[in-house]
DNA sequence: TAAATTTGTTAGACTAGTCTAACTTTATTA
DNA sequence: TAATAAAGTTAGACTAGTCTAACAAATTTA
């Protein structure tokens, strides 16, 4: 029950979701410091703090772990993220790329009984609007397999159902396309050069580039 | 649009607090130290740099008052405060004397948007469950007159509408007496001595002290 | 009104979280 | 494999927010 603060879990859950994300276990320092906005010095105090804690493994040098108690910890972040993400979105009509950043804050906020009875008024859903899974009470963060805009091949038809990149920035981008969750998608063409596609959304035709395309998850 | 901290926002609301309590413009450094649970020392730091940031007047061993921009950051606090405090009331299922001390947190979550949308999903609440009154957009703590349980003489009867202790403590015994909001109590008898009274409610009979009496706010 | 008490202030220290600049270790590549 | 580059670490400094201990001003009261 030891006190842990919005900056420790931050940085819990940044370990997570790039060894997540990356697939491998170890994350380096500059890796998670440049995902964190800080410099790579501050970080490796952090680590220190955290390793005194019993939140990561980590010795000089070396990549960093979570320990069985950072992995809770950070998975219980996301979890509170993406259950106040689906409340911003179901219950306060916060657009689908508004409410990454409102719940950055609202995840830290400390009350089991809270996130519980949020739950419960959300019915227990399964996913955020962003598509990603929301892991259960005391559960793991569990990866489904996912194509990405860039494995449909020219001519077929495939559907959005979330994104990888959930900054504002990016968001917003999607939504300028015309693109947003549940959006049909039909690939017209793509270039061999440089991967450039053209897509058509509910009737309007728009050129995206390969970075794009791989941050967009499609079934 | 400058930066402003949780541990600021919560002195502001503090000295707005104990000046509409008191009735006094001016608070004292003791005063709002006690308040907060820190020492005066550390208060009278945190007022040097609220006073460089215009948020408060404040002269060497004179009381402090808050400046307009200061007075509207603490009502807005409030505000926030109140709004989520019916939030987990009327939608999560909380009960009357839980929902202060998550709510503290809440409160310092920034972003306009969102404490427009609760707003309007609770369908403007002009009162929270405590029956405080909640704040306009942009506008005053209003102070409404309001009798204490130690107003009512012997025999008559009043129904309980808020509290002025809003602690944890105080509410659960508020609670343990069987009392909740707009119950009602018959003021049995009162003691010359040491104005103890006995009320009933719900048909229930309990002793209560001056101190108890003069929290509970009743029409 | 002078002494005692209360109230408020200052100085110096500590922690968390951040930085820059210099340095060391590990990895890459010519 | 030796030189270069990339990754990681350390040392020293800064801010916000807190403390204790000592001191100063204002207020109360004998």
């Amino acid at each position: 029950m030891s006190m842990i603060s919005f900056t420790e879990e931050n940085y819990l859950k940044a370990l997570l979701r790039i060894s997540f994300d990356s697939g491998e276990t170890g994350v380096g320092t500059n890796e998670l410091a440049l995902h964190l906005g800080v410099k790579p010095a501050t970080a490796n105090d952090m680590l220190k703090r955290l390793r005194d804690k019993a939140l990561v493994d980590f010795e000089k040098y070396k990549k960093i772990t979570l320990t069985r108690e950072g992995k809770n910890i950070a998975t219980e972040v996301i979890r509170k993220h993406r259950l106040w993400e689906t409340f911003l979105y179901e219950k306060l009509e916060f657009s689908w790329d508004e409410v990454h950043d409102v719940a950055e804050q609202l995840e830290h906020i400390q009350s089991s009984k809270l996130i519980d009875k949020l739950e419960k008024f959300l019915d227990y859903p399964a996913f955020d609007p962003h598509g990603d899974p929301i892991p259960s009470k005391g559960g793991e963060l569990t990866k489904q397999f996912r194509k990405t805009l860039l494995d449909i091949p020219v001519g077929q038809l495939c559907k959005m159902v979330a994104v990888k990149d959930n900054s504002s920035a990016f968001l917003q981008y999607v939504v300028k396309v015309g693109l947003g969750i549940n959006n049909e998608i039909h690939v017209k063409s793509r270039q061999e050069f440089d991967a450039l596609m053209v897509i058509e959304v509910n009737g309007v035709e728009s050129s995206v580039s390969e970075k794009f395309a791989e941050n967009i998850y499609v079934v």
